[in-house]
DNA sequence: ACAGTAATGGCACTCAGTGCCGTTGGGAAG
DNA sequence: CTTCCCAACGGCACTGAGTGCCATTACTGT
């Protein structure tokens, strides 16, 4: 696999043709798989994106949204146990290295875009409205400010991360306009919090 | 200006010799200036990151977070008025070709790093925590999101979309934790909104 | 005028990505 | 078993971004 060079060697000291040559085929067979180098570390991602689609589609219509998302933000980031020290080796790469920070920022679009249709269709407005797409980006930034914290900590779990940057949200408007969030008990309590807690 | 060459013939089309050639300078000698290609549309985003850094800093220490990162990008976000078609050419590239969308995440990591500095010492965590990068992602995703509406017509102002979209958040986490953004007024309205109205 | 230094830009190289096209391999039909 | 056909394969050559090296040029102060 193109990832265990990519960990060993490091992302951009790995060529192409070393990743060819490693898989046994030809450099142009695989950028007929990959559309690009950035693309490898990234698999099927549009399959990902088909089960949000439709784990959203099969939520109870008085869900309320937020938790909607919320709920399919954990399903989407939902692994196999065994799978969890590839993936974080992934994310790691995808976080860190700048060129695949840049690229992921094209495959987080179609994320957000998800998101953004599903808000859009509860609220009543076009996909392209000013809510739905500031709700896409606010859920990337809690799913990507979680997984920061998930990295930095070998022992983390996801999930309470989420719950914690999802509660700097609601802590920082929910407290009523006149209290920043310097006010309230700050989120770092998050971890803390138990799983479902900050989930109304 | 490379600019204008990259709005006449598109981005793609446009290479780096064609633009060392108009400016009558050396492909070696642009790649100097420039670190690259990526980088032409974007011209001295460190000052204004350090415009804005200067700005914070010199916030009355009682002004509530929100308001003061609202103020901040605000602020950041004022272009004389003859700049403003300049400055939307601009922002279509960065917003709609592929490759500045994706390289344009590492400016805006650093943009996200000015806010989340400042909201950390106010906050009194570590610049790294959950919670002050989470506020990083919300107000990129608020600027982000206006600038898209923004783009979308011709006539609009970037600061009444700006509100809105901060609007967006208030609606969704302001009304308690039983209501929905379905279920308050929409923020849909905000443009209708007069300036400031939204800052509390 | 001149020495010293910084800026310039030509040259050649690496690597990603693409178009073209000949080769191969594995059925399906005879 | 042979032949035909189609799709996958992959070599080759090309473009374009980005970089190291180094000779040349332009500018500085003396």
């Amino acid at each position: 696999m193109a990832l265990q060079l990519f960990i060993e060697r490091g992302f951009d000291e790995t060529t192409v043709d070393d990743i060819a040559h490693a898989a046994g085929i030809g450099r142009r067979t695989l950028f007929r798989y990959f559309p690009s180098k950035n693309d490898l570390p990234w698999g099927d991602f549009e399959a990902g994106l088909q089960d949000m689609r439709t784990f959203l589609a099969a939520l109870p219509e008085d869900l309320p949204l937020v938790d909607a998302l919320f709920a399919a933000i954990v399903d989407f980031n939902r692994f196999p146990a065994e799978e969890i020290p590839y993936h974080r080796k992934r994310m790691e790469l995808l976080l860190n290295v700048p060129a695949l920070v840049a690229h992921s920022t094209l495959r987080y679009a179609a994320w957000r875009e998800v998101i953004a249709d599903f808000a859009a269709a509860r609220l009543g407005v076009e996909a392209d409205a000013l809510e739905p797409r500031s709700i896409g980006w606010i859920f990337l930034g809690v799913s990507l400010s979680a997984y920061e914290q998930w990295l930095q900590r070998e022992d983390a779990d996801l999930v309470p991360l989420l719950e914690s940057a999802l509660a700097v949200l609601r802590t920082m408007f929910d407290a009523g306009p006149d209290a920043g969030p310097g006010s309230g008990p700050a989120a770092g309590a998050g971890p803390a919090a138990g799983p479902g807690s900050g989930v109304r």
